[in-house]
DNA sequence: AACGCGCCCTGTCCGC
DNA sequence: TGCGGACAGGGCGCGT
């Protein structure tokens, strides 16, 4: 479900909401959720003061004194700020704050994980994740060089968080067309250019999508309860069948690696 | 090591 | 109306 988009504006909207505050309480109700043992994620997080709210690839991360809160939403996870009394279907996780708020994890299909480690464990799995896409760090020449060692379908490709973070099913699509790049290209065909023209779609597609806080269709929610306005804007994903915006070419579906992928027969070579 | 696949789970939609 | 199958924004663990 969310992608880092939806993830970024979920993570700017708690800090404005609750850092500072302190976990009065923690109440797993759906303990599949849980990595790790549910009695210390409970026992471990009361009392705890919230310093700040940041994310890294999709996930987000309470910082808890020298412990992290690290949150990830799966497909259909939901991460919100709401009051004692309101009703919450398919919860997963209830957290009671200091002023009387409640923040509650909810998840109706439960892919989603919530683990509370250290920071040295946390280190290890975050050396494993990949270029953050918008940071300095991450530059067409990096992009060329990672692509460059491996034959995957470059859309799967852009998918794998341990090269490219934060592209998930719809942005990878939706790069690739800005890119104007065959989805089924091999990683390792990309051209310098194509890699400069791949690295600005996904920047582009990526910092458009957060000012629009997000694409919804079913499940996505931000930490209000408000829907994400990029989906208007999506030019192929969810498209097929549907003319190009540019040509007008229907747009076509098809599978990889088990996910649809949409992309324009012509646009793309 | 890299890669492809199945699986985790619930809900919705579409065709018969 | 009811039912079976396909599909849904992610990520892990398995076998090759």
């Amino acid at each position: 479900m969310p992608e880092l988009p939806e993830v970024e504006t979920i993570v700017r909207d708690l800090n404005g909401l609750i850092s500072g505050l302190t976990i009065s309480s923690a109440e797993v109700v759906r303990p599949d959720l849980i990595g790790g043992s549910v009695e210390v994620f409970q026992e471990g997080l009361r009392g705890r003061r919230i310093d700040s709210i940041t994310r890294r690839a999709k996930n987000i991360l309470f910082h808890v004194g020298d412990d992290l809160l690290i949150v990830n939403l799966g497909m259909t996870g939901r991460l919100m700020v709401t009051t004692p009394d309101e009703e919450a279907p398919h919860l997963g996780v209830r957290f009671g704050l200091s002023d009387g708020s409640v923040l509650v994890y909810r998840d109706i299909r439960r892919f989603g994980r919530l683990e509370l480690a250290s920071a040295v464990d946390w280190g290890k799995r975050e050396a494993q994740l990949g270029f953050e896409p918008l940071s300095e760090e991450f530059t067409p020449g990096a992009l060329f060089e990672l692509a460059s060692r491996s034959r995957v379908a470059v859309k799967t490709w852009l998918m794998d968080q341990k090269r490219i973070v934060g592209v998930g099913n719809i942005y990878a699509s939706e790069a690739l067309f800005r890119a104007r790049i065959d989805p089924r290209r091999p990683a390792n065909s990309l051209t310098r250019p194509d890699s400069r023209k791949l690295h600005a779609g996904i920047r582009d597609v990526l910092s458009s999508a957060i000012e629009m806080r997000g694409t919804t269709f079913m499940d996505y929610r931000d930490a209000k309860g408000e829907r994400g306005g990029f989906k208007d804007f999506l030019l192929v994903y969810d498209r097929g069948g549907l003319p190009c915006t540019v040509c007008k070419t229907p747009i076509v579906r098809i599978v990889q690696g088990g996910r649809s992928t949409f992309y324009c027969p012509k646009c793309q070579k």
